[in-house]
DNA sequence: CATGAATGAGCTTTCATTCAT
DNA sequence: CATGAATGAAAGCTCATTCAT
């Protein structure tokens, strides 16, 4: 019996992973998550050497793989438009389609991640300056450029400035949490379900990426 | 002398605004806020009754009377328009204008608070649901029918989405924090600049909200 | 009743006191120092800061008074004999009769300072290190210098290490430890009885610090 | 390659030695020596069952080789001297030279091991008391027998004392710690120096052993 | 023979809160 | 009106030890 239950790295970092989305970092007691997770206190200690760490190793169990992903699609994006001017809905979707996968995986716990990606950036939070640069520097650069491509109209300001309201929007939008209380009652089951993200996201966001200038 | 000095509890408010954007609500222990408040650490159960109680007057103290700007421009845009329809972009800055002479406060304090609304918004704060339902639902009860007058060919559904997706990225955009770590080594020189704000938000969301539907 | 309790920070010190000689530093948790003294567990951060800090507040308590205690021996001595030689014995007995009175402190706080001091000094704790040495520093200078009149003969060095040897053996006869387990089962009630100290240890030190130079 | 490097054990009990000298018994972990001695955690208890234990075998490794060298130089002392009274220089000698040639250990264990030895009866340590007292109670009933025959003038009380202080005096100079923090800025390189030991502490203590009783 | 994993107990410290004055 | 003192609870972390392999 219980034959599939996943040994004690992982457990914790399952379960870390969701109460970080639940109730934020600091909230989050690592007895809480070591109840939950049915292992010893000290485990998460000695697997991961303290709480800030076994934060960097949830965030990076995921981050890596779906950046990883991001910049395959970017990749053969940018190899098929070759000379030709790349597509802005081509460029979204590379990022909201791994998104989309992860968030679809049937543990749920991509689905999790996902949403603690969001939180963390949106949050800005302390440990996200200091160890995640390189990977994420390495993701954002690539961005620049193919939105550079796509976009050659806009000066770097202007670019700047809507790379950094479309990924903010996609990144809350991800995140699920309803700013407006809106869906809170109505028939719309869920804000999080991935298929209804994607429906009215991306034109949202094709739209402010191409929209003209200001006067 | 020091005549200018605030008392005790406007002091309290003050810092608690400022650590809260700074940390969040639970990295912020109350000895911080007392100690750089300069006031004894039982004063903020003394006034306020207790932490919760805190969070929810630094947060009422600006809500209110944000929301009866926002409302007193949406009244005075349907009084104008009457029978007409109702402008987007009017609506969009009926919110932004507000905002924005808020973070304008030359004290500084307003500029905080509109980033601790964006983040407990944006973090879905257990004390938000529970205590500030009621003003805050009023306001969105305004505006989602402001809204359905101004963009009549948009269902319920595409509506709510839409409104979601703007105000986030609003909110995202007042919160001044960078996700694409964009900003940080560009010249220009703060995303949190008012009017950098307004110059390049504005069309964006304009855009999103009156996008062609897809398909 | 218990009108005479002394008050939680005085009882926290003297505990302390007491643990800190019988199981020394590290072995000696703050909770069982605020079990025996009966107060919470917090107090003692709440009064001193920390363990380390509660540590310099055991030891200042009574260092102080001691070291004054002693360099007022010292002045009176030194302006006793003004230009004549200053006699060895009332030097070292300027020293141990302010640590003698002290371990005849009815309520034996002070004995145990003595046996904590001795103890420290001869562990050279990494606590007395950092803090402790302004104090202490003055009151070596000052019987360096006075023995330096009264062993006219000796040259600096000789000095030197027959000062570090009478004060290791004066300390370590207050500490009270039998380092050859002789008295445990003697007649000799206690080693820690003061009179017997001075009678016993006076001499001893007496003839090692005038002793004639090897060769 | 690396053929001289000592086998587990002996790293093992080579760290510890150090580090109980540096940090003390209560204040070294487990981790501290298995991660310097670049062994597995579970070693120490795998080859000595506890940190206890581990302590003794520490001790135990120097300190019976030790007592038998001081023994069989006293034996010699003894065959010489027969009829005639013993002399205290000898003596003295007979327990400083070992204590000097184990301080003069190339690998520089020995040294570690006298400053241990002197520091764990200065402080009377718990482990002490319960498991050495065998081994080296035979030690101090042969030292007291033979300072009773040096010393025939002195009753019990006063021999116990003087061996007391003497064998305190002598400890402390071995463990090296300067109490009066002399020695620290001086041209005096190193209190620890072997033979600086010899030459200023056997003066002082022959003198306090026979000096002439007070009164 | 040795080790990676795990554990229960305990550590110091900080928390929000209360209360007598 | 305000505060110094005190408190119970809980925090993150480290401890020596055990055990299956």
């Amino acid at each position: 019996m219980e034959a599939s239950r996943p040994d004690t790295s992982t457990r914790i970092l399952d379960v870390a992973e969701r109460l970080f989305v639940e109730h934020g970092f600091e909230a989050t007691s690592l007895r809480m998550i070591t109840q939950q997770a049915e292992v010893n206190l000290a485990a998460v200690n000695y697997h991961f050497g303290s709480k800030d760490a076994l934060f960097e190793s949830v965030f990076m169990r995921r981050l890596a793989p779906l950046i990883a992903d991001c910049l395959a699609e970017l990749d053969k994006l940018e190899a098929e438009a070759s000379e030709e001017k790349l597509a802005v809905e081509g460029l979204v979707l590379s990022f909201i389609r791994p998104c989309l996968s992860l968030s679809k995986d049937p543990s749920r716990g991509g689905a999790m991640f996902v949403r603690l990606l969001s939180r963390t950036l949106v949050e800005n939070h302390r440990l996200l300056r200091e160890t995640i640069s390189q990977q994420y520097s390495v993701f954002v650069q690539r961005y620049s450029r193919a939105f550079q491509r796509a976009l050659p109209m806009l000066d770097t300001e202007q670019l700047a400035w809507r790379m950094h309201l479309a990924f903010s929007v996609m990144f809350n939008a991800f995140a699920g949490n309803d700013v407006l209380k809106i869906f809170t009652r109505s028939q719309i089951v869920s804000a999080r379900d991935p298929d209804m993200i994607v429906k009215y996201l991306v034109p949202f966001v094709m739209a402010g990426l191409v929209a003209p200038m200001e006067g």
